[in-house]
This record gives C-alpha cells, structure tokens and sequence, in this order.
DNA sequence: AATGCGTGCAACCGCTGTCAC
DNA sequence: GGTGACAGCGGTTGCACGCAT
C-alpha cells in the first residue's frame, strides 16, 4: 500500500477563491509557511480545499512580490527569446521573470504575444534576411539552427539546444502572378508595411503535390510563403472573400479536434468561425515551429539584442497598421 | 437596452517523475 | 520491487467583462 489519500475529494471547494479564503490561506502561510506539506495545509489553515489548489492559489497570486498587469517589452523579449530556445517550458520562464508565474507567462503567450509574433514575423523584410543566402530551399533540407545560449550564464536550463524535429522550409518572392513557388529567387520585400493580418490577401498555394505544399498570403507587392506537408495542402480560395487558407487546418482549442479537411478561416488569427464552425487561431497554432526557428534564426545570426528590440519595435508597427 | 461575441485570465485537469509506504 | 500519493508542470476550460451590433 502506498500514502493514504490527499483530501476528500467530494468534500473540498471549487471554483473561485473568496477574499476570505484568500485571507486565511495567507495568513497561515505567512505564519507558518507551507511546511512542505501541501496536502495538510488547508485542514490546518481551515480551509476546504484541496491542497493542489492551495498550492495554486499561491503561488500564481497570493505569494509576495507578484507582479499583475502588462508585460513591459523586456519581459516579451525575454519570453519570445526562451520560447525559441525551450519551447513552452512556462516555469523556466517564469524563473527568468522575477514577479511573474508560469501560468501568467502562459496565458499572456497564448492570448497575446503568439499573436503579436506571428504577425509581425510573417510579415517583416528583416526577419528574412537569415534567409538570404539560401537561393531555394525545400522542408528536406539539411539545414540546423545553432543552439541558442542567451541565458546561459544566469541558469543552465535554459540553455537547452533547439528542436531539430523539422527543417526550415520558407520561400520569399515579389512575383505576384506565379503558381508554382520552387526555385525561386530570394528577395526582400519593397514593401515595408506588408502583413498577413491585411484582409484582402487572396490565397495561393503550390499546384505541384510531389513536392512540399507550400502557401502564401498576396498583397500588391510580396508574397510570404509558409513551409508546410501534404496535410496543409488544400484548396484554394480565390474568390476575394476575405477568408483565406492558412497553416495545416482549424484546430478546435475546446474540443481537441483537428480538422484536416478544412477549406477556409474566417480571418487570421480570429476565434471560433460559427459560419464554418471551427477555429481560426489554428494558423498560429500550426505556425508555432516556424515561430520558433524565425526567432532562434534571427537571434543567432546577428547581435540578439539589437534582435529583441527589432521584434519589438516592429511588432508595436505591425500592431498599429493592422488599424489604419 | 438587450443580445451576441471576443478576449483575458483564474482555476481545473491530467500527465510525469519522484518518493513514501 | 510494487503500488499509489505527492509535487510540479503544461494544457485546457469556464466565466466574467467589455465592446459591437
């Protein structure tokens, strides 16, 4: 036999904390500590809950020098650098971020800042420069991104070597009018306003299906083409709706559904689609990984913090001219 | 004013590694 | 050594709030 069971299940609260509980879960800790003991915490500091819960309550919003409320520019430099070194490791983060939780970090990740890269690093002329030298690439390549050592003097954790789970496979061109994206030459962007979150990008996509599918968003002057599988090949919408193809399909955040099959967004970026009934912010989820390899390609191949400053400068700039 | 929708965030869920029994 | 609880963590959900229609 193992430990005897945690709490009563059946007979602890749930739900929002009350001030009053609140209160008494302070005081107790600031009187006695946690002791280590999580599990005996609330029956000593009367409460009806269960320790977990406790031991949340805690430590995302009772414990002293908590910080609430915006998050200023270093701590999304911070954020985005980590996320491209580690992934979503929310409690190395927060190790890195005096004052802020993990679940803080993770919240403002997903419902702020994935969104704010996202669009600014499809749509930026300097975050493809790492990419310049590469004449044409497909997702086959060999190409590895160095591992990122940012914080490697303030805690080795953090300095964990990058994902090599998939290769880069992104394509720039300023031909509007091609249908097939393979071999093409490299280019910077003219256009230094141009962004996917525009409502008027019209879809193109790869007409080859031996070969990665790769899709693009099209404005006057640029297209910005994804790297993706088979999977994410589907048709195309061209019929100047506004919605668009996007990323490898709608993924359902509240019922863990990926619909593959799925033929268009309601817009980039957006929630859920009651027209079409599925989820729009699958374009970012999908993108995630080239989040990750944009942020660690461009913050390794020149000096990083000038590089952090540029993600947030530029994703100020894109923010604004999403609104004109 | 009523309703619907999008958003932010607190809290819960469930998994994993560790450790007590 | 096996079992099962604990602690910690990341993912997910539910709900309150504000804004738009």
């Amino acid at each position: 036999m193992g430990r005897a069971p945690c709490c009563d299940k059946a007979n602890v609260k749930k739900g929002p904390w009350s001030p009053e509980e609140d209160r008494k879960l302070k005081d107790y800790i600031e009187t006695h500590g946690t002791g280590g003991n999580w599990i005996a915490l609330p029956q000593r500091a009367g409460l009806k809950r269960c320790g977990k819960s406790c031991r949340l309550r805690w430590l995302n919003y009772l414990r002293p020098n908590i910080k609430h409320g915006e998050f200023s520019d270093d701590e999304d430099k911070v954020i985005c650098a980590l996320f491209a070194s580690i992934g979503s490791r929310w409690s190395i983060m927060a190790a890195q971020l005096p004052g802020r939780t993990d679940n803080d970090i993770k919240n403002y990740w997903n419902t702020k800042l994935k969104k704010k890269m996202m669009n600014s690093l499809i749509s930026l002329p300097e975050i493809r420069k790492p990419f310049h030298h590469l004449q044409s690439f497909n997702s086959s390549s060999n190409y590895s991104y160095p591992p990122l050592s940012i914080f490697q003097n303030s805690n080795s954790n953090v300095n964990t070597p990058l994902s090599s789970s998939s290769s880069p496979s992104y394509m720039y061109s300023t031909n509007t009018n091609t249908s097939s994206y393979h071999d093409q030459t490299l280019s910077i962007s003219s256009s230094p306003t141009t962004t996917a979150a525009h409502h008027q990008h019209q879809v193109l996509q790869s007409q080859d299906h031996g070969v990665p599918c790769y899709q693009g968003v099209k404005d006057s002057s640029t297209l910005v083409f994804f790297g993706g599988d088979q999977a994410s090949c589907s048709t195309s919408n061209s019929d100047g709706s506004g919605h668009y193809e996007y990323g490898s399909g709608a993924y359902d955040h509240h019922n863990n559904l990926r619909n593959l099959q799925s033929d268009s967004y309601k817009e980039f970026g957006g929630r859920y689609d009651k027209e079409k009934g599925y989820y729009g912010d699958s374009a970012l989820d999908s993108s995630l990984e080239e989040i990750k390899q944009l942020i660690s390609t461009n913050l390794c191949t020149s000096n990083i913090d000038n590089n952090l400053n540029f993600f947030v400068d530029e994703t100020k700039e894109v923010e604004n001219s999403m609104y004109y």
